[in-house]
DNA sequence: TAATATCGACAATATGGTTGTCTATATAGT
DNA sequence: ACTATATAGACAACCATATTGTCGATATTA
């Protein structure tokens, strides 16, 4: 990480420690953040202990976005919001560590179709298995009730269309 | 974005169109994702908007980071969880549109403090009154109570620290 | 069959990040 | 006071991820 580490001070967020009656704004962003983090950081160590220690982040949604049917490279950058180019080198990782394999369409000579291979589909199943594991654990410290009413929520405040991430650049930067 | 742009189409999420009674696990994560990145996006619209068309999601981290009483380069890279010299060329990017100024510290020859400058502050202050008004629409379609009990549950299951994301690398790669 | 569009590949480039090295300065141990 | 060690910041080299632009092969449509 750092080439010379130590620990880091965190930052007093709250200076005042009385009670939060109107928490800063910037609180919510962050503390989603946070829970998807935490989420998909505890996934992946899970998938880890299970025999998929190469996964990274992003592969999870790309596997997902390829879908049991298998897709182009293409149509797979298209759905990630990132160019076909990107999309063919994630898609170069994956078949390197044996997730998709890659075979010709008898009907289009020029696409490419890009499917899950035996591992790939067991890391997705596995990973559906451990988010609900993941849930309820959540469920258990909220309740089942909350934690649906925290989940209906998000869906009232979020775009409906759940797979358009782009993360790729989206937030950093120079500039 | 795409070299060949056209519209995807969103896979499907859920297959079933009946009451989802078991949401599945992933929803969860994403939905978290996404009302994270639907706040950042609004922020920044509205803040290009009022003055600020420059600001970078990663910027108003870094400002935050950065306080008002300044920092220095390695300090900022420790809280970030950066290298120094990744944090130097985001200070650097900052100086060049003008949110930030280095000056020396009078105590130490070898650091050099970075401050916000009067534009960095404004846009800061900018961004919360924004992630207040963000917060009320929330409030507005949810409910107050609804959204405190979103954001206390929220607290339940997300580590205490709120500003540890290095996000910089760790979701993407091919690998 | 000619015009146009799309697929996948390649090359060049931009950006954001890393490590490694260097000099200057501080600080602790003797 | 002197030496050893640690830290700050700058610079260079490199790496990883994504971009645009181009190309030949193939499909599709007029």
């Amino acid at each position: 990480m750092s080439t010379d580490s130590s620990a880091p001070k965190p930052p007093a967020a709250t200076p005042g420690a009385g009670p939060p009656a109107d928490p800063p704004g910037f609180e919510l962003p962050l503390r989603l953040f946070l829970g998807f983090r935490t989420l998909i950081d505890e996934l992946h160590a899970e998938l880890a202990r299970q025999g998929h220690p190469d996964v990274r982040p992003m592969h999870g949604f790309v596997m997902q976005a390829i879908g049991t049917r298998g897709t182009t490279a293409a149509e797979l950058g298209r759905r990630l919001g990132v160019s076909k180019q990107a999309a063919g080198k994630t898609i170069d990782a994956l078949e390197r560590i044996g997730y998709v394999e890659r075979g010709t369409d008898p009907g289009d000579a020029r696409r490419k179709i890009v499917r899950l291979t035996e591992r790939g589909t067991d890391s997705l199943v596995r990973s559906a298995r451990i988010f609900e594991d993941l849930r309820a654990g959540w469920a258990k410290t909220l309740g089942e009730d909350r934690l649906r009413a925290l989940e209906s929520d998000l869906r009232l405040v979020t775009p409906p269309d759940l797979f358009r991430l782009d993360v790729p650049g989206w937030f950093g930067g120079y500039q």
